[in-house]
RNA sequence: GCGCGCUUAGCUCAGUGGUAGAGCACAUCCUUCACACGGAUGGGGUCGCAGGUUCGAAACCUGCAGCGCGCACCA
């Protein structure tokens, strides 16, 4: 017995052998390699972030992707690397910056603000990347990439001035989302619209040529009530035809405004009559645009009213306004109601404030390669998994709007173009920049600063993260205008593993960029990981605190206990129910495996007899059919694997590998053959056995690997299944079954004996306990009418059923009530000396007589159907037939019984 | 409003036309020399509802309900 203590402990055995293969180098591609590429670029986590199970999920995924991927002979790179995060980033230093030094960036000017990003980024970052390797997984860390190294903003400089010339990108003026916590605008992605308990407040605006005579007014937002211009009505809507044309009073600051018509106003909602609001909402801006409008701005950056000539709203923050306005109307007469009202806000997705439209001047991308893109994965070029995300994705990509690309921050990639300075104050409110300016000379778009760099000023806004993200998988492989050989090699990737939530923020934009930038698609295959959620469904989210801690399931379960029990409730299609005890349950598995070695390692090294039996050729002649029975289900597993592993069935792998260890490897095999390895068994069962469980459990361990990678390590080494030096996670898998030699029916043959055996077994199992007997070890049983091969498996049988001696006798006479089972090997018998009891045995013979009973009628009811005999397949209609035969027969036999009980 | 998905045992989920499954939880028994992070046995389901197709439906079709998620300029 060896000194392995009796539960695994993983923190040691993980930690030596993550070291272990960063020190043989296994997890660096190599380009030059003869081996088919197998490539996954990292979704590269925020650099100051830390591990949540979305990414355990995720990285687990690509882990055993890679991992299978190299078992498969590939050449794998798996390219790590994080992510400048601009927004998020930016914040957590503003934070930290407010609350020790109560400082704002702008107190400390763009370069110093920027060194404190950076200091704070080598000191908290990568954090995520320890972490990433505490899980186990196997990125080529050779190659990490940050999206703000050098050549990857020279990438991200040089698309942008490409575009630009091209013509894709401009500045203009527009309506956009204005986040008045971060002073930025954002994408409109990074608005999450929310449903919302609002007020729909109902107002009058009088007349200016009918005093007295009023127009009804609904809004949501009587506070930007200052900035209208016009109040609109569908042309199409009677009521109102006699006012368009005409003016109306806006109450404050009082002065006229127009009535116009315009298509967009909903005939239905509210009044009918919408007020006009360009400076603050995006329809509002289009309708004014339509119709010539002026655009007054009432509010701040910050989202306070500004607007001086009405002093009571003055400074005030947008949701007091609002009251106060409303208060005012009321007061002036001109409010008639107020409505609760459900409708969708907006609200950043960063800092969870309601978003505010608002003009500005800012860049746009219009986005490149849009049909290439749509088509490569409606023609299955690129294959998106689970399939109904491909819908998602073609949708979005056929209600494309300009991507607003600009941010006002500091941490990113600066915009790359510099303005004259003596044209300085023109250039900074044109309404539009373009190709034109830049022909002009006025403006300069470029990697690098202009020559004469003193008298130019660069533009201060800096790139949404999204806008280098959208590069990652060639922007990592090869700088600007290069042709690596790692790009040659890996590119285009063959995996991508993420989250669906941001298929329109990275996945698509991605899809345009490799066709833009390297005339390719980026990768053949996505694949999109379910939503972890709690187990009452909710999102798992920080200020929930609903969020378990990785680390900590690390610490208590170790890495792999964490991965297997993941995967194993990780589902194809929906949301995954994070449950703790599944990964309790992954930890109870690693340990199952390391006690099946260690009971294996009891048995010592193969000691083959003087026969001289040679591994191979020996193997199969001297198996019996519980050996050829594990065999041949290995050889299942293995295929089943390869096939769910063709459909990214993780779960389903997670599930057939659990299986196949506990129940059919432990629980039936190893107990069906220990008596192989006592001290009364012969050397050549011994050699066979030990064998085949060699066999077993080094294929096994290999191809558990890729889900529990530190610990099919270890216990390949200490099993003596891989050579010191040696890594299991560099060993291909075999290609040729473990079973081989013996015909389809000879192989039915032994694998039906072996099931026969298991199925009594359980039967007599059963028995035992019924008849409360179960713990004792002793008990005699007799077979009657046995199968001609039961001899031979008897002691098998015994052992299994726990039974201290099976005798065969096919003239037992039993005394009545004696318990019987009727098993696939013969009528069994329990005869129990005191323990018989006729009642109880009738008992349950005449609810068993009841059972067939009712399977036979179910049964011949079917076959007296003559549709079911005409249409029915063949091969269907034998089979009932057949359970007829067995039903009757049992029936006959337990019948009989019955009546011998008196 | 449009679209997508889900609904199977107390819980988490498999099961895409042929007698309803797994793990956990539960109950009873077993500390027998791999493992109590274990072993054995057992109880538990009109497969969301209603129609339809079919010899046969948990599965296919239609409708409905509940839940979830996207998208959308109804202020």
């Amino acid at each position: 017995m060896s000194d392995l203590p009796k539960a695994y402990e993983p923190q040691a055995v993980e930690a030596k052998w993550y070291a272990a293969w960063i020190e043989g180098k296994c997890f660096e591609a190599d380009p030059a390699s003869e081996k088919p590429a197998y490539s996954i670029v990292i979704p590269p986590p925020n650099v100051t972030g830390i591990l949540h199970l979305g990414h355990v999920l995720n990285n687990t995924i690509q882990d055993i992707l890679a991992r299978r991927a190299r078992q498969e002979g590939k050449e794998v790179l798996w390219l790590p690397g994080t992510d400048h995060a601009g927004i998020a980033t930016q914040a957590k230093v503003e934070r930290e910056l407010r609350e020790k030094e109560k400082l704002t960036r702008r107190d400390l000017g763009r370069e110093e603000f920027l060194k404190r990003v950076w200091d704070f980024k080598e000191k908290h970052g990568n954090i995520i990347i320890s972490q990433l390797k505490r899980l186990g997984c196997s990125c080529d860390w050779s190659r990490e990439r940050f999206t703000m190294d050098a050549a990857y903003t020279k990438w991200v400089s040089h698309v942008f001035v490409e575009l630009f010339k091209e013509g894709m990108i401009y500045r203009g003026k527009r309506i956009v989302n204005w986040c008045p916590v971060s002073l930025t605008a954002l994408s409109d992605e990074e608005v999450i619209m929310k449903p919302q308990r609002s007020k729909l407040y109902y107002m009058k605006y009088e007349l200016t040529d009918a005093p007295g005579e009023f127009l009804e007014i609904s809004t949501t937002r009587p506070e930007t009530l200052m900035g209208d211009v016009a109040v609109a009505v569908n042309p199409k809507d009677p009521r109102f035809t006699k006012y368009v044309g005409r003016t109306v009073y806006r109450p404050f600051p009082h002065a006229p405004i127009p009535v116009i018509a315009d298509d967009h106003v909903d005939i239905e909602f509210g009044t009918g009559a919408l007020k006009i609001t360009p400076a603050h909402d995006k329809a509002d801006f289009e309708i004014g645009l339509r119709h010539n409008l002026p655009i007054i701005d009432v509010l701040t950056p910050e989202a306070f009213i500004n607007c001086p000539e009405v002093p009571d709203l003055h400074g005030l923050d947008r949701f007091v306004a609002r009251r106060k306005a409303a208060a005012k109307l009321e007061e002036m007469g001109l409010l008639i109601k107020v409505e609760e009202y459900d409708n969708n806000v907006g609200f950043s997705e960063r800092a969870g404030v309601p978003i505010e439209p608002r003009i500005s001047m800012q860049w746009f991308l219009k986005y490149p390669r849009v049909q290439e893109a749509a088509d490569a994965v409606a023609n299955g070029e690129i294959q998106i998994r689970p399939e109904r995300w491909a819908k998602t994705y073609a949708h979005w990509m056929e209600n494309l709007q300009d991507w607003c690309i600009s941010r006002q921050l500091w941490w990113g990639h600066q915009i790359p173009v510099w303005y004259r300075k003596d044209k300085l104050e023109g250039l900074k409110n044109a309404e539009s920049l373009d190709m034109a300016d830049f022909q002009s000379g006025d403006i300069h778009v470029g990697i690098e600063a202009p020559a004469d760099e003193a008298g130019w000023v660069r533009d201060e806004d800096v790139m949404d993260t999204w806008f280098s993200s959208w590069l990652w998988p060639f922007a990592t492989m090869a700088d600007v205008g290069e042709e690596t050989p790692t790009l040659k090699k890996f590119y285009p990737t063959t995996d991508l593993v993420t989250g669906p939530d941001i298929i329109f923020f990275w996945v698509a934009r991605m899809i345009m960029a490799g066709f833009r930038f390297e005339g390719e698609l980026p990768f053949k295959n996505v694949y999109f990981t379910s939503l972890i959620r709690d187990m009452k469904g909710q999102k798992m989210s920080k200020t929930l605190g609903n969020s378990p801690d990785p680390l900590d399931m690390m610490d208590q379960y170790g890495a792999d206990g964490l991965r297997f029990g993941l995967m194993r409730i990780a589902p194809t299609g929906s949301d995954l129910r994070f449950d703790e005890v599944q990964m309790e349950e992954g930890r109870n598995f690693a340990n199952k495996l390391y006690n099946a070695c260690r009971f294996r390692q009891m048995g010592g090294t193969i000691e083959f007899p003087e026969t001289d039996v040679e591994e191979d050729e020996g193997l199969v002649g001297m198996a019996n059919c519980f050996h050829i029975d594990i065999l041949a289900k290995l050889d299942e597993l293995a295929v089943d694997l390869t096939r769910a592993y063709g459909d990214y069935r993780f779960g389903e792998i997670a599930q057939r590998l659990y299986e196949f260890l506990w129940s059919e490897f432990c629980d039936k095999f190893l107990e069906a053959v220990k008596g192989d390895l006592r001290e009364t068994a012969t050397p050549e069962a011994r050699v066979v056995t030990l064998s085949v469980i060699d066999t077993v459990m080094s294929r096994f361990l290999q191809l558990l690997h890729p889900y529990m990678p530190h610990l099919t390590e270890e216990l390949s080494l200490n099993m003596g299944y891989v050579d010191a030096g040696e890594f299991l996670m560099e060993a291909e898998l075999p290609e040729q079954p473990v079973l081989a030699g013996l015909s389809a029916d000879d192989l039915a043959i032994e694998q039906n004996k072996a099931a026969a055996i298991y199925e009594t077994a359980g039967r007599l199992r059963n028995l035992k306990t019924e008849y409360h007997v179960a713990a004792r070890r002793d008990v005699k049983l007799v077979v009657k009418g046995a199968v001609a091969w039961l001899e031979e498996q008897q002691q098998v049988l015994a052992l299994l059923a726990g039974a201290g001696e099976i005798l065969l006798d096919s003239t037992y006479e039993a005394p009545k009530g004696t318990p019987v089972a009727l098993t696939p090997v013969g009528e069994i018998y329990l005869p129990l000396e005191g323990l018989i009891d006729v009642a109880a045995e009738k008992v349950r013979m005449t609810r068993e007589i009841a059972k067939f009973e009712q399977e036979l009628v179910r049964s011949e009811a079917k076959l007296a159907n003559e549709s079911f005999i005409a249409r029915a397949p063949a091969e269907v209609v034998e089979q009932e037939k057949a359970r007829i035969t067995e039903w009757r027969t049992k029936l006959a036999q337990l019948r009989e019984m019955l009546e011998g009980l008196g």
